[in-house]
DNA sequence: CATGAATGAGGTTTCATTCAT
DNA sequence: TATGAATGAAACCTCATTCAT
């Protein structure tokens, strides 16, 4: 079914996410995929090299199951933003919200010392405070939403309480400071 | 004078910012503060003994700065936000939103590596809800503020934008999505 | 041939019997087995790992040349313990007794510092104590020795006379006290 | 009552019994002497030096204890013997074997590094052989002892006997075997 | 495709000793 | 006498990467 670079990014992804990129080694790499030394660089080039391989499939797999089947769905606006907001909850909720957002955590792990990282990174929060940006102004369209509200900084907003209540909640290592934010939102953006 | 316990961290804290915490030699700390190896173990047990002196120093400084000068003054509720947000952006145009929030990076870093770290980060945090959540208390008493608004809520949801938002702006190496999400927070709480 | 990590146990294992295992560093070893600090790693977990593997092959070459060829073997009681007499004088007498018994070092140098190393050795001075006892108890049946001699206990004092000899040699540089015990041991159990 | 010098001697002896010379660093001894640097190295040259001290002061001791108390006294030789061995068996249960002979510990982990060591140690060794083969002598001359035995050379197994039959009780962490070789001594030599 | 031996720079830490005060 | 800051070599160990097979 995968292939086998696609596996091993796979695992790398989930130890990168629970240990952070430089700290995680291209021994627990191989360990946990049971490859050896030239197995690795045959797949793939560097630990940079796989470290772009797993932002790429993180930023891809997001894409698909949040911008594409959430945002761009042509639910109502304000089911789509529920969606969204129940999809984040449920990622973080199965892991005990203990290691925080993948995407994020590289953001601010790499984004200074990476271009590469950066880029991919930057492309997906595009597309994400875009596509929410859309849906809000679907929202004012229909009369859900004051036309006062500038869609593309509220979206902005909104993505930023989203990870910023991830931050907060992994320093607590609890969950629940995240949902709070959320009954915020549904409340500023009348989603309920 | 400093000592040179301080002088060393305060070194430390800012290549710790810039680089993160694991990513950081001992080795670069002894080159920056121009001592030698021993030195360094004099006046530390160990490289994790100065994270948490960094980390200490840290919320020292912005206890003193944003909590108690600015959030905990006796100015107007309306004017304690300004200022904070002032303060804030003050502090990342100066590093032009390269390196991210100092404590908000290490949250991310070692929330889920280390508990000391984490406390110690959770406590500012905390602090600084709470602090927010008076004065949002305060804009309610003084009908500045919806009495339908939960203080406590909607402090950790302004914290988290702000949070979020910086990890944003690093993304995009750009602080324009910092001051457009600050425009989203003053109309919503009525800071203009 | 050897595999590689076997030799670098037998390099190991004669750097440790004239340094101590504490006073004997990886770079000592690398530098004996021509090897790069990687590579020690690559066939080692870390140095006490290497200083158990050196016990056990201590501990085997001696099990085979000492309890199975000679203790163990199917000749005279008298010739078997005076053929191993003979095998330790050889060995010390080829190294000018400088450094002491191999075994017996690692003993007193890591028996109250570490268990797993002081088990090992342990085992090796049980199995020849009970081998010299079993020999003593031939010599009973056989009349060539008193039977009001407990050989436990007798076997027991003769292996303490054999390290504690080496110890008092070694403190003099000098073989010819071990040489006078074996002496004193060939006349109390009428080896002669 | 004691001189500095001496109360750091003191200290130190304990460490370096308990852990071995090399593995004792200065940094152990002024924290359990409560001293500084400077301290330290007021009263002692160097670490070497510190070491040599505490092998004298271990010498005079036992010169005093054992060869001038005990064996050089003017009791029955038998009784003399007896003393001697009941000595050694008191020191050792005190601590529960636990550490070996602080003498014998040193002869085998210094006698081949350092010669300065090595002699004081060997002196001590030939002076407790010295006197026991006196004390051997005196009971040949009272018919205690069969004039066949040869006091030098028993004198030496009696010594090796004690200091292998401490290792390897050490080696078992267990003080009976020691006990066991004691016994065979006062049957080997008519002490009941 | 695959193995794992080899490399060497660099990681954190400890050490004995010296020096300025 | 006494303090403790400073030094730098060397300790154990990990790392990303390359190479021979």
């Amino acid at each position: 079914m995968f292939s086998r670079v696609k596996e091993i990014t796979r695992i790398a992804r989930e130890i990168i996410h629970s240990k952070g990129y430089q700290a995680t080694s291209v021994n627990d790499i191989m360990a946990a995929a049971n490859i050896g030394k030239g197995q690795f660089y045959h797949y793939f080039q560097s630990k940079h090299d796989l470290g772009l391989a797993v932002v790429e499939d993180l930023v891809k797999d997001w894409e698909e199951q949040l911008i594409t089947s959430i945002l761009n769905d042509s639910d109502d606006p304000v089911t789509k933003l529920n969606r969204m907001l129940i999809w984040v909850e449920t990622i973080h909720a199965k892991m005990e919200i203990k290691y925080g957002c993948p995407i994020g955590n590289l953001a601010i792990e790499m984004s200074a010392q990476d271009d590469e990282f950066r880029e991919k990174i930057e492309k997906f929060f595009n597309q994400w405070v875009n596509s929410v940006s859309v849906v809000l102004t679907e929202m004012i369209k229909n009369d859900q939403l004051d036309e006062s509200i500038d869609p593309q900084k509220n979206a902005e907003s909104i993505v930023a309480m989203i990870e910023g209540g991830i931050l907060l909640s992994v320093s607590q290592q609890n969950i629940q400071i995240l949902k709070d934010i959320f009954k915020v939102i549904k409340q500023q953006y009348h989603l309920n």
